[in-house]
DNA sequence: TCTCATACATACTAGTCGGTATGTAGTGGA
DNA sequence: TCCACTACATACCGACTAGTATGTATGAGA
C-alpha cells in the first residue's frame, strides 16, 4: 500500500526468506550462516529474531513458503497433461536445457535439505517427506489415468514407477552436482527418457 | 607386531578414521565435531593433528581409505559376473535385505558426501569425482560385454544406461532416507529393477 | 495529539568451532 | 646408557555461532 513508509514487515520477512533460501541452496541449513543471511538480506538481528523464533523456525518456513512451492510448479504442470508421459519426457528436456549453470553446480533445493536434514530433525522430515508423498502421488495418478486411457502399460506398478522416477530424477541432479557436470547430467537423463518410453502401452 | 607397547600409531590412525567415517556419515564433513571424533576414538587433539594436518585433510583420508573401498566392493563383484544383468538384479535385491535400518536412516556415505561437499571443496569433488568416474566406467564396461556376449540389447547406450543406473541407485537410496521408510526402497528398487529387465536382449 | 503495540537496530553473551603451542613419555638406534 | 625422534596429551586461543537483552523509531487507532 504505502511503500514511502519505512516499516514493511511482510517484505522484511520475504527477503529474510529470500536470503535463507539461497544461503541453504549454497551452504545447507547446518552450515547457513544467520549473520551471512541478514547481510544478504539487508536487515539485521532483530528483524530477524522478531519475524521468527528461531533458526529452525526460519528453515520450516523456507521449506513451506519457498521449497514446496518451488517443488510442486516442477511437476504439476506435467501432470496435468494430456499425455503424462509426452509431457514427462517434454519436461524432462526441457530442464535440462533450462538448467543453469548455477543450478547445476548447486544442486536441487529440495534434495540438498532432504538429504541434510531428514534423518537429524523430526519438523523438517515431517514437511520434507510431505512434499515427496504429495509428489508421488501426482505422478502415480498420472499413470493411472495414463493406464486408464491406454497409453500406459497395464504391466507398470504406479507405486513403484512413481517411486523410481522421482528418486531417479534427483538422483541424476545429485550426481550431476557430485560431477559438476552436463554432460553427466545429459547421460542421466537420456537414461529416463528411455525408462520413460519403455513405459508406453 | 608388539601389541603390549603402549604406543601404536597405525591402530591409532585407524580409529580416527572410522571415528571420523562414523561421524561424517551422521552428521556430515561440515557439521561433524571434531571434538566428537575424538572422544569416540578414545584419544586426544595431539594424536590428530600429529596424523593429519587438519579437517580437511582427515576427511580426504576417510574418503581415500573408507569411502572409496566401500563403494568398490558393493559394485566390484556384480560387475565381474558372468551375467551382468543378474548380478546387478541380485545385487539390488541382496542390499534391499542387508540394509539396516542404520544405513536406511543414515543413507549412502559416499552420496551424502557428494552432496555435501562435491560444490564447495575441490579436494572432495576431485577425490568423489574419482569413485564416480570408476563406477560409472565399471558398469559400462560390463554392458559392453554384455552386448558382445548377446544378453544384453543392442541399441542400449552403455554410457546412458550405466550414468542412469548410478543415478538412480543413489537417487533410491537418498529418497528412502528421506522420507526413513523401508517400503519407498523397496519401491524404488522394484522399478530400477524393471528398468535392468528391460535392458536384456 | 497522545498512546501503545509493532518493527526493528545495536550490543552483548555463552558456547562451540578448528587449530596451535608446549610439554612429555615412549622407543629404536648408537 | 644416552640421544633423538616419534607419538601423543594438555591447555589454550581467536573466530564464529545461535540466541538474547535492551533501546528506540514508526505508525495506526483513540
Amino acid at each position: 500500500m504505502q511503500n514511502t513508509s519505512r516499516r514493511q514487515p511482510d517484505l522484511t520477512r520475504q527477503r529474510l526468506l529470500e536470503s535463507a533460501f539461497e544461503e541453504i541452496h549454497h551452504s545447507g541449513f547446518r552450515s547457513a550462516s544467520l549473520d551471512s543471511i541478514l547481510e544478504n538480506a539487508g536487515v539485521t538481528k532483530g528483524a530477524l529474531y522478531h519475524h521468527f523464533r528461531n533458526k529452525a523456525d526460519l528453515g520450516y518456513a523456507v521449506v513451506d513458503e519457498m521449497v514446496r512451492p518451488f517443488v510442486e510448479t516442477k511437476w504439476k504442470a506435467t501432470v496435468e497433461g494430456d499425455n503424462c508421459i509426452d509431457a514427462a519426457i517434454a519436461t524432462v528436456r526441457q530442464a535440462l536445457k533450462e538448467r543453469s549453470e548455477t543450478a547445476l553446480n548447486w544442486g536441487c533445493p529440495f534434495n540438498n535439505l532432504c538429504q541434510e536434514m531428514s534423518p537429524v530433525d523430526l519438523g523438517f522430515r515431517e514437511r520434507l517427506t510431505a512434499i515427496l508423498s504429495e509428489w508421488r502421488a501426482g505422478i502415480a495418478q498420472a499413470i493411472r489415468q495414463g493406464q486408464q486411457r491406454g497409453y500406459v502399460r497395464q504391466d507398470v506398478n504406479p507405486e513403484a514407477a512413481s517411486t523410481f522416477i522421482v528418486s531417479s530424477i534427483e538422483g541424476c541432479i545429485g550426481m550431476a552436482k557430485a560431477a559438476q557436470s552436463r554432460e553427466f547430467l545429459e547421460a542421466g537423463f537420456a537414461g529416463l527418457i528411455e525408462y520413460l518410453e519403455h513405459m508406453r502401452a
